[in-house]
DNA sequence: TCTTAATAATACTATTTTAGTATTATTAAA
DNA sequence: TTTAATAATACTAAAATAGTATTATTAAGA
């Protein structure tokens, strides 16, 4: 059971390799590609769904490419997770339709998760992209 | 993204049932199914591997059923968890067979998670059958 | 010993998610 | 107007998830 799925981690990589140009420039996806060795065409779709959602400006036309719109200290690791992956849900119900009997005097199970859940959030939401590129 | 599968959320349900009755007794599939409105064929097999995996005695015949081996309080949510959703790998490096340009000098991302990872696994493993029957 | 009420084992299936690929359109610089 | 870039959309293959179906086995009890 993989905590963070593929699309996640090759964005985590894109928008660090990015960050690091000097000054902001436009970068092309053939670029990314070389540099970090992602498959081309989904890399492309994952820059094109980052730049929907506001994390990137896309400029088409000679001389094109991504460029960042945030800053790399604005881009958290939870942000792309639910990009990516949807709101991440430990405290999931899996009785959908039907009655839970834990519903009515309170699910145990998901009032603890809730709690270790918030925690974890936490920590999560202090990843962000600046903070990965010191390594 | 579920942190919790259905098989895992069943096997919780399922448990707490039987860790309910008085005096350890042999329960059937049906009675579980009755109670706590599960797919019957489905928690039958989940019942199975647990059977396999040691959690429960399974008596065949007339006036069988499926019987607890280990104490409520020896069922860890995280033995659950590993049983039907694979170890919870928060630190899974995707570039599978390829080269990650962040091996060499060490992935930060992989650093910040596996510290996250162990603290959320410490207090995951504090969860046990036992201490979701009080609700 | 035969019936019956239980689980065991195995194989199958449908749906969703994941991880891509392929094709065609659009854009803007030179 | 050519060319080098992305955009958009549709398609596909494989794996995971969530089951269903079928047949075998077992043991109690009449």
């Amino acid at each position: 059971m993989n905590f963070i799925s593929r699309d996640t981690d090759y964005a985590v990589r894109a928008l660090i390799y990015m960050a690091r140009q000097p000054k902001a420039e436009v970068v092309t996806v053939d670029d990314i590609v070389k540099k970090e060795r992602l498959p081309e065409r989904f890399l492309r779709r994952i820059l094109q769904k980052l730049a929907r959602k506001g994390f990137l400006a896309s400029n088409k036309g000679k001389g094109g490419g991504f460029s960042l719109v945030r800053s790399p200290g604005g881009i958290r690791l939870t942000d792309l997770m639910e990009t990516f992956q949807g709101k991440m849900n430990l405290t999931n119900c899996l009785l959908k339709g039907r009655i839970c009997p834990n519903v009515m005097r309170g699910c145990l199970l998901r009032k603890k998760l809730r709690a270790i859940g918030k925690e974890l959030d936490n920590k999560l939401n202090k990843i962000t992209i600046a903070s990965l590129m010191k390594g």
